[in-house]
DNA sequence: ACCTGAACACCGTTCAAGT
DNA sequence: ACCTGAACACCGTTCAAGT
């Protein structure tokens, strides 16, 4: 991951009194306007100017969009508490927390789960969850290879049903009071079917 | 949907010599060039050049991009043999092919699965399929409701694992000889679920 | 050294002007 | 009636020129 080290001295205000750029507050107001008009009219310059400054200051923090796309997706998976979950309790109680914070923090952003959907690697802190999730699987009795097998399986099953949530959802409305009710029948087939892989 | 009711007469050559334009083989086109040059570097105006045609003609059959995608996507899904899958076996086995059959055919094409993954329908086709797949599962003794959120449970983690394929995977490469095995595993846990709801 | 914004090489889409 | 391509209003990104 690209470090940044600048961040925390930028954090400051600037000598215009204008809060300081970062990675992390650049990357916050991209969520922002990406939540505000879709993903569609979003675009770099107005990230600068919405931002009050030079329309390419965002250049400075970011190689590209593709970096800043990086950025909003770590910004999306840091809304996940996952110091909130119960940590001890089963290991189905964990994996079935995780998913519901995981498409709850999607669907706050739906306009954003097109993004975060097509990062190659969405967050190193999405990452570390899923190391330490699959580290609690193995220490349950499941063998490694498939502790890591589950993570994906679930994140992939989560990813797309709010990608697909998201996509058909008309801007500013709700299609049917019981969508996406169908989550927890997906969710509870699969932790079923885990149960007999022990 | 949109008809195309040009189609028909289109498909014959056209007074020049050129095989006349229609939705389908723009949009087939248009699915060659993405696998060509991955989706970032797709343009309309490409599209038309490619197509040795005026690079706006392609507006003539299509309102814009994002009705030109729904084509793609159609273009794409109609790689799955519907008729293949063994409709006489059990309801598992049909499963289990379908989503087979969908992976692979998304996996033929990773630089247009997010195009396939964000549309609001992905083909009328696919809707279609899954109204079919849903009836089946009803004959089997699952209820209506149940019936269409197997099915769509079963899509949304299929092409949830598709599109984290797809955007891992180095252009030209693989990660790994057995990358995206954990699909399976998946897929039968999901469906042992399923065999408890009945 | 840092910052700016003009400039480049494109886009998607429209529409007046042609045939 | 159909077709064309110039024109409009943007893009992402670079980089020479300023301070």
């Amino acid at each position: 991951m690209t470090t940044d080290k600048g961040d925390a001295a930028a954090a400051r205000p600037s000598p215009h009194g204008r809060p300081g750029l970062n990675r992390r507050n650049i990357a916050a107001a991209a969520l922002a306007l990406i939540d505000a008009g879709g993903l569609g009219s979003f675009s770099m310059r107005k990230l600068g100017t919405g931002l009050g400054v030079d329309p390419m200051a965002v250049y400075r923090h970011f190689r590209d969009q593709d970096e800043l796309f990086d950025g909003v997706a770590q910004a999306l998976f840091e809304e996940v508490d996952i110091e909130a979950l119960d940590w001890d309790g089963t290991w189905r109680t964990v994996l079935e927390q995780f998913c519901r914070e995981l498409r709850d923090a999607l669907l706050r952003h739906p306009h954003a789960v097109p993004v975060f959907a097509t990062r190659r690697t969405p967050s190193w802190a999405s990452v570390d969850c899923g190391v330490r999730v699959a580290r609690m699987l193995q220490a349950d009795g499941f063998a490694p290879a498939r502790s890591v097998h589950m993570v994906l399986c679930l994140r992939e099953f989560t990813t797309g049903h709010a990608l697909s949530q998201a996509v058909s959802r008309p801007v500013g409305g709700h299609l049917d009071p019981h969508e996406g009710h169908h989550f927890e029948v997906g969710l509870m087939a699969m932790l079923d079917g885990f149960e007999g892989l022990r």
